[in-house]
DNA sequence: CTGCGCAGTAGTGTCGACAATTGGGTGGAC
DNA sequence: GTCCACCCAATTGTCGACACTACTGCGCAG
């Protein structure tokens, strides 16, 4: 086993290089965005950032371009990144594009998608029902976003598949947060239900009107709580250091 | 005029700091994308755009990051960045999205926005209309994407007027070639007119409804022609050398 | 007291350099 | 002739450094 010397032996250290620096950055910031551990409208210090994820700026400048091209941030030239100040009317207008474009989705399922694909969708929602009942907000929401997203990928259609978890990303914070207060499980789980019938019945029309509603019902019967909660997360982020750990994982 | 000599003169190079490489390498890669003067599934070597545009990798490597993530190529780890293989389908599915999301921001226009906004759509119509008239492609094509986007801004949704652009640019070549040989300025002209009337008219579902047969039938009537539109851009951009004084503007 | 100019400092924008990785080519063993 | 291991050139990923810009606080004129 003792190698050669002429031959190359294992390397004691086979720590390949990760390579992932700008996207374990990029990850990083945008969850941290995505939880509103920034104060909206906050300058982004780039070396702040790289000596909390102990890295050099380039990551961090690669991840916030991603980031501003995705509009989580926007960078004014020679002053630098900020964090993009959400306010109740951009939520508003995002879940309406949301709504516009899954509800398409939806209809466009019923027309062309093959009948294993909606199997496959009424056979999820099945395997997903005990997730509901036990109430973890976590799992919920990760069991919404992927019914929300199979009939993405069920429609066919590649840029409403790739347009989907850009929204999704911009508003999971929201929905986490009202699937932990409006308690209004029993809702979502019918209306998902609903849902799955119409698409079994290939209820073009009627599956995408009930799509188009459940989203739109969820920001207004939440358009208050949304209210608190952007205040509460706001003066959050303004009280404690939106930094330190915050970022390590 | 002439500066007294206590003050700081003229600098012989009152270059201030440009600070938009990054800028001008995106706008530069993107307009050499969206003309298709990169192979699709072609690797992109940043050392060589970063010699042809006269700078470094890193404002090379950080617009190619935005292009990432708005889906013009895609970045394999260790390999590099990748031209997206741009298909009929993509297109078809790219104009699909578009046709949702128009016909929805010309409905929510006819219930949200005020008088004025429509009024001004109207005008502008009229405004552009000699353009039509002139066969200018290049002209037609802006007023074309200016009558939509104002639209969008019409719908007061600000999330649907950050979606235009993205999908515009992703699609302007093929209206670019379009104009030019389709030669359907009547056609274009005439939908135009039954938008704006129906605008004037408040009439959300039909104008929606014009809206998208407008969009959709622009690629059903071409779909043939984008298929050889397609192949021409490929076989040319296999020839000859996407690069040299391609990037130079 | 108020406002303007000016230096000092914090922070961005860009660069060149270096280590790690990939893929191709070369040579030898079978 | 084929296949495998190895080496090497080309290219990416990351870093530290430096020039330039924008903001802060201070001094000074009005």
């Amino acid at each position: 086993m003792n190698a050669p010397e002429h031959i190359t032996e294992d390397p004691p250290e086979p720590v390949r290089r990760a390579a992932d620096s700008s996207d374990r950055a990029y990850r990083a910031l945008r969850q941290a965005l995505v939880d509103f551990r920034f104060h909206p409208g906050e300058r982004i210090r780039e070396a702040r950032i790289a000596a909390e994820m102990e890295l050099s700026r380039t990551p961090v400048r690669e991840a916030l371009n991603r980031l501003a091209s995705e509009g989580f941030v926007t960078l004014v030239p020679n002053r630098g990144f900020f964090v993009r100040a959400l306010d109740i009317d951009d939520l508003l207008d995002i879940h309406e594009l949301r709504a516009i474009v899954e509800s398409a989705a939806f209809a466009r399922m019923c027309r062309r998608a093959e009948d294993a694909q909606i199997a496959a969708l009424a056979e999820y929602w099945q395997s997903v029902q005990p997730v509901y009942a036990a109430h973890d907000a976590d799992a919920i929401l990760e069991a919404d976003e992927g019914f929300h997203m199979m009939i993405a990928k069920a429609s066919g259609n590649s840029e409403i598949l790739a347009l989907l978890p850009m929204i999704n990303a911009r508003i999971r914070f929201i929905r986490r947060i009202l699937i932990d207060h409006a308690r209004h499980d029993d809702d979502l789980v019918a209306d998902h239900a609903q849902i799955v019938a119409a698409a079994l019945a290939r209820d073009a029309e009627g599956g995408a009107a009930l799509m188009k509603s459940h989203i739109e019902l969820t920001v207004t019967v939440a358009r208050e709580a949304l209210k608190d909660a952007l205040l509460r997360l706001h003066s959050a982020s303004a009280r404690r250091s939106p930094t330190a750990t915050a970022l390590k994982d």
